[in-house]
DNA sequence: GACCTTACGTCAACACCATTGACGTGTAAA
DNA sequence: TTTACACGTCAATGGTGTTGACGTAAGGTC
C-alpha cells in the first residue's frame, strides 16, 4: 500500500537520479517512444526504460501506477502528434479525409507504440481535443446530431482500427513479420486454380494490392457513402437507416 | 538445435503424458481457446497451457516451434469457425454483409484470442478458404478484377481491424476495461461547453452510441459506397478513383 | 541558516514468463 | 523380439512486472 501511487503531475520534488537524470512524466513518455522506435515494442520493459532513463526501474512507479497507465500516456502523445499544426478548413469531406489520414500516419510512425495504444480510450487532453474537432467537422458540415454521432463513432473507430491493424504489420517481431509476408508468396502464389480459382485468377493483382494499406481506399468508400447520407446532397432519410439497433 | 522442431502433423508416435493425456495439435489449440475464454488472455502462457493439458510445458514445443506458431493456429481456428455452415447466396451485398458480421462475431466470441490473432496472416487452410470465398462473391457479383481486389482488401482489413478493436475492448484486463468505460462518464460527461461545445452538445447521444461497436454502421457505409462503384448500378468510372497509388 | 517532513530514488525480493539442452522411456515398426 | 527414435520430462537460464522497506536530499518554515 503506502501512498506509493503517483502524486499529481504538477508539484514534485525532483530529486536527480543517481546517474544525474531528472525525471518527469514528459521525459519518461518521450524516452519510451524513442526506445520503442529504436529497438521495437519488445524493448519496452520497465527495466529497460529505467536503464534508458538512467534510473532505477522502480522509480517509474512514482509517476505511473503501472505499465498500463504509462501506455495511456503514450497513446495520448500519439493522438496529440496527429493533430499538431493542423486546422479544419470547413470542407467536411476534405477535413475528414485529412483527419483520418493524419491519425493513421501518426500511429504508423510509431507502430510499436501504436499497437499498444490504439485500442484504448485515454480521456486525456489530446484525445478530447481530437474528439471535439471531429464532431465539429461533422456538425458544422451539416450532419444532424444523431447522424453526426454515429458517423463520428464509425469514422474514429475505423481510423484507429486500421491504424492498429497496419501498425501490427509494421511492428511484428521481425521473424513473424517475415513469415506473414512470405505467406503471400509461398502459400497464396501456389494455390492451384482447381481448388482456389478466384485466388489463382487474381493473384498478381492481389499480391500487389496487399502490399499497401487498405485504409485509404476504405476511407474513400466511407466518404462516398457519407455524401449519400448527407441531408443536402444525398437526401438523408432514404438510404441511411440500417436495421441494427 | 537438434531436430527439436515440430514433426509434420500427420504421423506421430503419441505417447501419453504422465497424467494420461494424449497430446495433439488439435487438442492443444482447443485447450488454449478454452483457457483464454475462461481466464482471459493473460492466462495463456506456455506453463498454464501445459498445466491445463496435463503435460510438461515444454512438451508444447514438440508441436509448435514457438508461441507465435501456436497463435497462428488459434487464429486459423477462429477464421474457420466464422465460416462454419454458411454458403453464399449469390447476392453480393447480402453475402458481404453476412461474411463481415460473421467474421466480426466469431472473433468477438473469443476476444482474448482474437486480439492476439486478428493482425496475422496465417496462410492456413481456413484462411485461404475465406479469401477464396470473398473474392468469389465480388467477382461473381460483377466487380471487375482490379476493383474486386481493392475491395477485397478494404473489406477484409476492415472486418479484421474492427474485430481486433472491439475484441480489445472486451478483452482488457478487467481493471483497464473499467477505466476505459469510466472515462466516458467521468471525463467526457464533465467537459464544459465553453471548451468542448460539440462534445457537450451531443454527450447523451455520444455516450449511448459509444457503448456498441461502430462496425455494423461502418460496414453499411462501405456497402453503400460499393453500390455506387458497381459497374451495373453506379457507373464504375465516375467516382471510384482515389488519388492514391 | 537550521529544522523538519516527506517525496522519491534505490535496493532486494517475489512470482511469473518463454525457451532450450540433455535425458530416458515407451511405442511402433522391422 | 529387437531396435530406433519420437516425444514427454527435468532443470536451468535470463528475462518480465511489481512491491515493501529504507534513507537521503529537497522544500517549506521559522
Amino acid at each position: 500500500m503506502s501512498a506509493r501511487v503517483v502524486p499529481e503531475g504538477s508539484r514534485q520534488r525532483r530529486r536527480p537520479t543517481k546517474q544525474g537524470a531528472v525525471l518527469s512524466e514528459r521525459l519518461i513518455v518521450d524516452t519510451a517512444l524513442r526506445l520503442v522506435a529504436q529497438h521495437g515494442a519488445e524493448a519496452l520493459s520497465v527495466r529497460r526504460l529505467g536503464a534508458a532513463l538512467g534510473a532505477d526501474p522502480s522509480a517509474l512507479y512514482r509517476y505511473f501506477r503501472n505499465t498500463d497507465a504509462l501506455l495511456l500516456a503514450i497513446a495520448d502523445e500519439l493522438i496529440g502528434r496527429a493533430q499538431e499544426g493542423w486546422e479544419a478548413t470547413g470542407d467536411w469531406r476534405a477535413d475528414l479525409r485529412a483527419m483520418g489520414l493524419r491519425i493513421h500516419r501518426s500511429y504508423l510512425a510509431q507502430p510499436q507504440a501504436a499497437l499498444l495504444a490504439a485500442h484504448r480510450t485515454t480521456g486525456r487532453p489530446h484525445e478530447t481535443r481530437a474528439v471535439e474537432k471531429i464532431l465539429g467537422i461533422l456538425r458544422d458540415g451539416g450532419f444532424p446530431d444523431p447522424l453526426a454521432v454515429r458517423v463520428y463513432h464509425a469514422f474514429v473507430d475505423q481510423a484507429l482500427a486500421f491504424a492498429a491493424q497496419d501498425a501490427a504489420a509494421a511492428a511484428l517481431p521481425e521473424a513473424a513479420g517475415e513469415a506473414d509476408t512470405e505467406v503471400w508468396g509461398e502459400v497464396y502464389g501456389r494455390l492451384p486454380a482447381e481448388t482456389h480459382p478466384h485466388i489463382a485468377a487474381t493473384y498478381p493483382l492481389l499480391a500487389a494490392d496487399m502490399q499497401g494499406s487498405g485504409y485509404p481506399f476504405a476511407l474513400e468508400l466511407m466518404l462516398t457513402a457519407l455524401e449519400a447520407l448527407h441531408p443536402d446532397t444525398g437526401g438523408g432519410a432514404e438510404k441511411g437507416h440500417t436495421k441494427r439497433k
